[in-house]
DNA sequence: GTCTATATAGGGATAGAC
DNA sequence: GTCTATCCCTATATAGAC
């Protein structure tokens, strides 16, 4: 029915926004079906409980948002292009939700030994073809040589640590929405020219 | 007496590891006093309330770690050392208490209001002298010229973030715990190169 | 100071009517 | 599919004995 498959987005979405937003352990079930305009029955009909609705959740939204990013890094692209779209395109995508950041920090946190399990956060990082061209261009002197992981490592700290400490931004510099939001645009010009500028050989 | 500073620092104890390891809201007090090897009912004895021991702990550790990093910012050091000394003491800090960013994160994350009601948080920020520093070397020319709140987020970025991911980084890496220490290990020498070579004037 | 026992609230999940 | 009513559990906090 139409009308089943809403009932089901409505609960999906207004469980989103509040995992993301309080975090999961302080949403409870009543407070979702509340904002879904449902009642909790409802809830464990559709999603068998919190915890799978949960895994859902997360793991459509670790997709829905590194599948570009993966396609970035695997395309056939110049290196120092790929870094700066790269980049560019993840700090947008962080833009628009700021509080994925600090959500998937907080599951990283709490469920060390889930990791593995939860194949899609995996996807947030590195693939093998972004590393063997780093090697790759190294190797033939185009850029100075840098270990791959600390690279990768270094680029996803200049992209995402921001969004974590936005509060803590904000409140030290007086910033309003707006100047944050202004801040970080200028994040996209600057992070990519300070990891060109390590990567370039000269010096 | 002596014994009852010492159940009050057992519970502190008991509770700081706890929340540190699982996060506040997936600590029942149960479990605090159980680790702590006494019984609820005296926790809050010492403690008027979960809440309030959690503020207790927080302060305290946000205050134990951040005071030397402020002398370091604060210290009428020549600015490149100055940079390498606090990059290495705040990574060595971190490396003895990992869990401590990801807890310091999920707070950062819950708490939006009550961010500038904790005065400690705002310790882990840069300081004024730090920020005239940065600008007076760029007018004399000896740095180039940089945003000071750009460079002291790249800087927190480039330290803090990688403890974050840690389990992803491990994942991904198939390192050991040793492993891990040892990839530290090696940033507290590249983060401040990175650093100092986006400052230099020639380029 | 430290304990046992209990009050009170809220959590997630389910039975069963419609 | 959707609801109401309710079960059962665990949480925090407190009362009151020792």
């Amino acid at each position: 029915m139409a009308r089943s498959r809403n009932t089901e987005k409505k609960i999906f979405d207004a469980a989103t926004e509040l995992f993301l937003e309080k975090g999961v352990d302080r949403t409870s079930v009543r407070e979702i079906a509340n904002k879904a305009g449902i009642n909790l029955a409802l809830m464990n009909y559709y999603f068998r409980s919190k915890e799978n609705l949960f895994d859902t959740i997360f793991s459509s939204l670790v997709k829905r948002n590194s599948e570009e990013l993966i396609r970035i890094l695997n395309s056939d692209q110049e290196l120092f292009e790929k870094i700066e779209q790269y980049v560019e395109v993840y700090i947008e995508m962080l833009s628009e939700n700021p509080l994925l950041v600090s959500f998937v920090m907080a599951i990283l946190h709490r469920s060390r030994e889930r990791i593995t399990e939860m194949k899609a956060i995996s996807s947030l990082y590195a693939t093998d073809q972004f590393t063997k061209q780093l090697l790759d261009e190294a190797k033939k002197g185009n850029i100075r040589r840098t270990d791959p992981t600390h690279f990768f490592v270094d680029m996803l700290s200049l992209i995402a640590f921001p969004f974590a400490i936005k509060m803590l931004v904000m409140d030290k510099n007086n910033f309003s929405e707006e100047e944050f939001q202004q801040f970080i645009n200028e994040r996209k010009k600057r992070v990519p020219k300070l990891l060109l500028d390590s990567l370039r050989p000269c010096k």
